[in-house]
DNA sequence: AACAATTAACTTGTGCACGAGTTAATCGCC
DNA sequence: GGCGATTAACTCGTGCACAAGTTAATTGTT
């Protein structure tokens, strides 16, 4: 077979070999099926997790959201000042350190979280995983960021 | 507990119970591992796996790459006229379908593959999983893949 | 042969992600 | 108490992703 390069075994370039195609895919297939639900309370992916981590704890430093989604300023500046002009948010110098934003909700950004209540149920319908295959891929995926999180720092 | 509302057992709305979430963490995660060793061949990761589709099989036309990776010709062609601009692929106008335009692998995208060799050996190395963990996950990830694939298509 | 429907590719606009550089407030140290 | 270092947040620029609309070539139907 001349025309089939010899590589070495742990080393393959083909597409379908690459765990990170299969994760690359997976997540924006399953950011798809997000789309329609979260169009309906006006919410994009991103958006919808900053409600997430507000829902569950505020008000809160950006920098403690920055941390909960591993998400930079750069990314979340903008991202909290259309939630802020959707109404969902308020942003607000702390006064005992100024450097600090506290966002907190908006009584509309409380409300929405009742609205959001039935999209985790039609996502893990949508994803087709029992509930042990679904913990193994949770645990699986959480090791997966841990390791490559702690490479990635060893390399700096 | 007054503080704490009540909610039913599947549709917890906590950052930490959302398998998307997980999801989109751990593939920025990989993808974050990726950068440094793509820099040093000058690629970004999308254009990463245009070049795994094309030194697996070209020339192809842009529909199939588009069908190989799940990507939009929004996306596909701009990259692809970066792609271009590196001097790693050239576009052709097929003759006997003037629709379609042909993604061909020139002399600089050919060899760029043996210095790309090594990349996916040291991402293994970063995941920190076993053979067999590796399996499992991409096992699931393509079932999760398929899933919400057949499940937007439902809905359309 | 004519023409409606489909197809491949492109364009435009919005919203992430992320690197790099900037600003202003606070902290640490002498 | 002053000043260099650090920190929180912002800004800017590049490159995806994706929806929606456009263009031109081809196909299918009558």
């Amino acid at each position: 077979m001349p025309e089939r390069e010899e590589v070495a075994l742990s080393s393959s370039l083909l597409l379908e070999d690459q765990i990170c195609f299969s994760l690359y895919a997976a997540s924006r297939s399953v950011t798809a099926v997000y789309r329609p639900l979260l169009d309906r309370i006006g919410l994009t992916y991103p958006q919808y997790l900053v409600m997430l981590v507000l829902w569950q704890d505020a008000p809160r430093a950006i920098k403690d959201i920055s941390a909960a989604l591993h998400l930079d300023y750069g990314t979340l500046t903008p991202l909290l000042k259309r939630l802020e002009a959707l109404g969902h948010i308020e942003r607000q110098r702390r006064f005992d350190d100024e450097r600090t934003v506290t966002i907190r909700l908006t009584e509309g950004g409380l409300t929405l979280r009742s609205e959001a209540l039935d999209v985790p149920i039609e996502i893990s319908r949508a994803l087709g995983l029992s509930a042990a295959e679904t913990a193994t891929l949770q645990g699986l995926l959480r090791r997966v960021t841990a390791s490559t999180t702690e490479y990635a720092a060893g390399r700096r």
